[in-house]
DNA sequence: CTCTTATTGATATTGATTATCAATATCAAG
DNA sequence: CTTGATATTGATAATCAATATCAATAAGAG
């Protein structure tokens, strides 16, 4: 099991600088939102909390997700019609998302052409881009072969 | 001053084809939704119809741009944290998106470099793709201009 | 013209997220 | 250790976009 020992100190430190406050729910939001590699919604971890030995309110879920979002500890992925979900960030590379329109699973990929493409459009367009989506969708393997698709 | 008479035809056949009705509040909605190249959203339309012979409710035009969607007369943008807005689709090419974060102008540009790209992710991940959406968020010429930044 | 059925628009409702605020916890300074 | 200023919490109200409801109306096939 792991410690997260890095995320933690990135998080204190964020925290310290901001002049905000280490709680015992920061820390139990924290963990949780590291405990799996998934896509957590902030109701995904009010319902994992729930149970904890102060019940953690919504509110502060919200709240907290966005300081990790500015800590760069999570970042939002916009699924749309959906609830927001937040994915881990330290520590993980810039990656691009295909969703399956059947199923809905979401699975990252590593898109190495981006950087040079993305760099290519900040000339030609004379932007500074400080950042990229690319989401693809489309059916994937299973979901073809369950309804014998080509 | 166009007349948008192609469009129109592809709305009445496709009303006529699922056995729906031909209104004025629909022509009007379409006829608002073609006059200006830009991104509407819901509201921006139902606020320019207010003024109309008779008003134009706010579910009608959500109703409305949902079937121009169907129609392929529009497709829409989701901006994350905003409304959702609708562009054209009719005899537009696909293209992608940048948004300055300072000043919010979006806009669209082509990227003929997707294409291959697409191609070459469907045979990695086998998935059959239909559809992909980049983003691309920076800072516009002017709007570095005006900070003096580089 | 008539009748069936789709449509409209006012409004209520939903669902996600954010704001409010009194009670409480944190932590730096004494 | 206290203390005290201030950040935080959580229950709940509020907001915001979008959708559902439903009685009154309009479209259009026959």
């Amino acid at each position: 099991m792991m410690d997260f020992k890095e995320e933690k100190k990135v998080f204190s430190s964020f925290l310290k600088g901001r002049g905000l406050k280490h709680t015992a729910q920061r820390e139990e939001i924290l963990k949780a939102f590291l405990s799996e590699e998934r896509h957590f919604t902030a109701e995904d971890l009010y319902l994992l909390l729930k149970e904890k030995k102060p019940a953690i309110g919504f509110a502060t879920v919200y709240r907290t997700l966005k300081l990790l979002c500015e800590a760069n500890l999570a970042s939002e992925v916009y699924l749309e019609g959906s609830r927001v979900r937040y994915e881990h960030k330290y520590r993980h590379e810039m990656h691009e998302h295909i969703v399956c329109v059947n199923c809905g699973k979401t699975i990252e990929l590593k898109v190495p052409e981006m950087e040079s493409l993305t760099k290519k459009i900040e000339k030609k367009y004379k932007f500074k881009l400080t950042e990229h989506r690319l989401k693809l969708f489309g059916k994937c393997e299973e979901c073809r072969r369950d309804k014998n698709e080509e």
